[in-house]
DNA sequence: AAATGTGAACTTTTTCACAGCA
DNA sequence: TGCTGTGAAAAAGTTCACATTT
């Protein structure tokens, strides 16, 4: 049943796990595609199977939030997706800029989940003085002249870096100095920021690094291929580059700003 | 004298903690720069720093990877950078696959980092009739009906999806049973996979609402109209964190689409 | 009978701090 | 002397299993 006011947030906004904040939205988006099939009730076990986590967990992770279900039945769908969102902090608008209109720029402005969930895109970001005025996604580029205006203009606290590389902590600091607390980046690099300020990284390579690696493990377990040899030594300038399957090698290098230098012997 | 044979990378591969991997390729980048700069050495200290870790954490995490190291000196860049690539298994080429070439899909295609270390777009695929033959960076879009013919005549096993929601289970369906066992998910939705396929998750409004979270907490003092909890539970002091993903193994995970709804509490 | 909420056990990750080697 | 490599301690996160409530 809905309403419970009987249950009390104990102060339990208290310290909720970072685990536990990084899986609230995807609990969140499994609620609301029940809520709008107007499912009225879900129960831990399915609505667990729906985010892709087991129910132990989530109920842990709603323990933290309070008691919000009923034994029994489960969960009110409409109320906890309230409670949720406005954990979340989403039952607040939220103006976001993004900086750096370039192909990733512009298909982030053009998501629709933004918008779809307290994000309102306050503007878009551009050094390049060609592109100001240009509409994308419906709205016109502004010049990164503008970026202090606009922000204390809008009251922008959420900023999204989609520059590249070497522009990027150059923005951040503009944007930090301009009253931006939180800041997604997308650039590939670490970003340095005061105490206060939060920082999120979203990168491509990184990922398919991560499920090459698990990639790798798969096909290795056999093929005798991958697998370099001792290499034991740990002399100086590294020589082993032997083996490892295929000639490899090529492929791997050059880009557009960053590269590998495929393993340079001595 | 057993030449140097002390130093066994003992096979150490065998369990390097999840979130050991996760951090190799923020370590391969920083050093890559430093590589660049021709810098012939690097402390855990320095290298810690440029990576944004602390160097208790990045020394720990090489102790898996072996003894790479020479004490009251450092690490070796160049050796560090071949071995830490030999990890992640990016001395192979690795052909992957973008499926929907829409905003998204055409950043990513664009997006220089992908050639840069080890991995090669071997073929840009889109329902779209229309996209057929359109080159996108250089490269021309074939129709989704090619993509098991793709796939395995490339060898391709790793498959990225930038589809609209609705139709990611689907391409992910297709992809893996055309033999991809690695998939770096876009869309806003839960994949079902069987076991042994690795699907990573990159979520632009998760990600964002993970910002708003930490940024409603900070509305310490005046936050405009937010439902500050009553309690007198004093904001923590923020420590300025930079997150990533979570990483997600194999299997089962996610679950339906949904993506826009709005959120209505009463 | 069904399903939540949670203490307790267990696992993973991070941090500490220092012995040991170059 | 300087810095790595690593046991050991601490912290964070996950899973178990069951008492409790509807």
């Amino acid at each position: 049943m809905a309403t419970g006011r009987s249950h009390r947030p104990a102060t339990r906004s208290r310290g909720i796990p970072e685990a536990t904040v990084a899986r609230l939205p995807l609990y969140l988006r499994a609620l609301t595609a029940l809520s709008e099939r107007s499912v009225p009730t879900v129960s831990s076990e399915e609505l667990a199977a729906a985010a892709g986590v087991n129910s132990a967990k989530l109920r842990k992770d709603f323990s933290y939030l309070g008691s919000y279900g009923t034994r029994g039945v489960g969960y009110d769908v409409e109320y906890l997706v309230y409670q949720i969102s406005r954990e979340l902090g989403l039952t607040q608008d939220w103006p976001v800029v993004i900086v750096g209109i370039g192909n990733l720029g512009a298909a982030l402005a053009n998501y629709g989940g933004f918008a779809s969930r307290g994000f309102r895109v306050a503007a878009l970001i551009d050094a390049d003085p060609a592109m100001a005025g240009k509409p994308v996604a419906g709205i016109p580029v502004q010049h990164t002249d503008q970026l202090e205006e606009i922000i204390q203009g809008e009251g922008v606290s959420i900023g999204v870096i989609a520059t590249p590389a070497g522009a990027a902590q150059q923005v951040c600091d503009r944007l930090v100095a301009a009253g931006v607390t939180s800041i997604l980046n997308f650039a590939p690099t670490v970003l340095a920021v005061p105490d206060g300020v939060d920082v999120r990284k979203v990168d491509l390579s990184i990922e398919l690094q991560i499920l090459a690696f698990h990639e790798q493990r798969k096909a290795g377990e056999v093929a005798a291929g991958t697998v370099v040899p001792p290499v034991g030594s740990r002399p100086e300038p590294v020589a082993a580059r032997q083996a490892s399957a295929g000639g490899q090698e090529s492929a791997a290098d050059q880009g557009p700003d960053g590269d590998v230098p495929a393993v340079m012997p001595t």
